[in-house]
DNA sequence: CCCGCTTTGTGCTCACTTTCACAAGGGCGT
DNA sequence: ACGCCCTTGTGAAAGTGAGCACAAAGCGGG
């Protein structure tokens, strides 16, 4: 079985692209706000770090939508990549997990400047339970099945202790929920079917000591040619705002 | 000017494997605390959510240091891949921007398990200055510069809002910090001896939202054998604890 | 001491990414 | 109406990573 996909892509698009994809969008919405009616991708690549013909090949995949001699048209290439990141939609978005964490994230201004709504707050400790948080309740967790039922929930996003996370998440996915946001420092077991990104506070941090160690290491200098360009585009989320 | 690296690396590590050595290193000393005294890689690559031969290549990297027939010894693998992502010593780092995320960041526990020290808080809002955030006091930022200085800041964390962080990430280079991770949604300018890693919760959601829109998209099934496994490993960074 | 079982370390192949380099195309001035 | 200049879109090459499959190598039992 699994017939192994001949052509290239099926009408899909490149993964690596994909993650690139909101960080345009996001220069393309400050371009916009400026007032900015149209952006040549070198100068759109220069501010969003990232080579040109390397962004010029991500457009390209989903459809050519630059004018030749001109560049593109940021109104409508805001669109395209919002409607392409299904942003044209509304997700609703569970955070379980109310601690310090959870809190900076419910009050995560803009929340990827709308598609996100926030349904929910969970958590399991009841002293907090009923507490508002960025104008929102907080509910117990107890709930979950039921509140991911109503409020249509699509997006789970956890932000408990380590030794919590599989266990919610097991409950986010038994109630259907197929895209998990992980915060909490474990490897969360889950279905094919089911997606989950992970946010690793030190993870990160090792990665950097690993480059400042190298840094340092051996010596002064030389060895720098080598390695080209630092780690510039290398991290994956983000977050305050 | 720039020769280009002729030979595959120099006694260098793939950056994928740098990723990956963070999670493994976790995995280790969860058998270790559990006193665990060797493990396979078929074993550590299940518990980490990787394929046995990826793990293996990626240790043979740091050395032989597996026995045939055997495995590999919890502890001394853990001080081998501790060794090489540099935290046999000390890191200070500088969390600059005290807001919900800046505080969630400072109470991260074990802070990566060891080899990590908080040394400031910082922000710019004197009405908080002098606060107390996990038994740290939050400072000026307007001492940033004597604080890296005095407290050999190596590595700067920006939670700033992101009007802020590329005027803060020009200070902290200014005074010779180059590892910065960075939370606020924009794109830094740094020089290339500076390595930025960066952590987005929009980004992340958007990407999230982008598969979720290809799972109701189209129709109910089909197509589905071309795109394998999920984004298990897709996401970098952790936080919660 | 030898044999067979288990697990490592790795050569090789295939897939995915990045980047270069350039032909094709569109607008604008003359 | 023509031609020049600019920028896109993309073929091809090079670099990076994933994973199979297997030979090499310890260990323990007989």
């Amino acid at each position: 079985m699994t017939r192994r996909t001949p052509r290239p892509r099926e009408r899909g698009i490149p993964e690596a692209t994909v993650a690139r994809l909101p960080v345009y969008l996001r220069a393309l919405q400050a371009l916009n706000d400026q007032g900015t009616p149209t952006v040549s991708s070198e100068d759109l690549a220069a501010t969003t770090g990232v080579n040109s013909a390397k962004l010029r090949k991500d457009l390209s995949h989903l459809g050519s939508y630059g004018t030749r001699g001109v560049g593109y048209d940021v109104d409508y290439l805001i669109y395209q990549v919002s409607r392409e990141l299904g942003l044209t939609q509304d997700w609703s978005v569970a955070i379980i997990g109310i601690g310090n964490l959870g809190r900076a994230l419910a009050n995560y201004g803009g929340f990827g400047s709308r598609g996100f709504r926030i349904a929910a707050l969970l958590d399991a400790d009841s002293s907090i339970v009923g507490d508002k948080v960025a104008g929102l309740p907080v509910r117990h967790i107890e709930i979950l099945e039921e509140v991911v039922g109503v409020e249509d929930v699509s997006i789970g996003v956890i932000a408990t202790p380590a030794a919590a996370a599989q266990t919610v998440c097991d409950r986010l996915v038994g109630c259907g929920v197929t895209s998990v946001l992980n915060f909490a420092p474990v490897v969360l077991n889950v279905p094919a079917a089911v997606d989950v990104r992970k946010v690793d506070l030190s993870i990160e941090l090792q990665i950097l000591a690993f480059h400042e160690q190298r840094k340092s290491d051996g010596h002064g200098a030389s060895e720098w040619f080598g390695m080209p360009g630092s780690l510039r585009d290398a991290g994956t989320s983000d977050l305050s705002g």
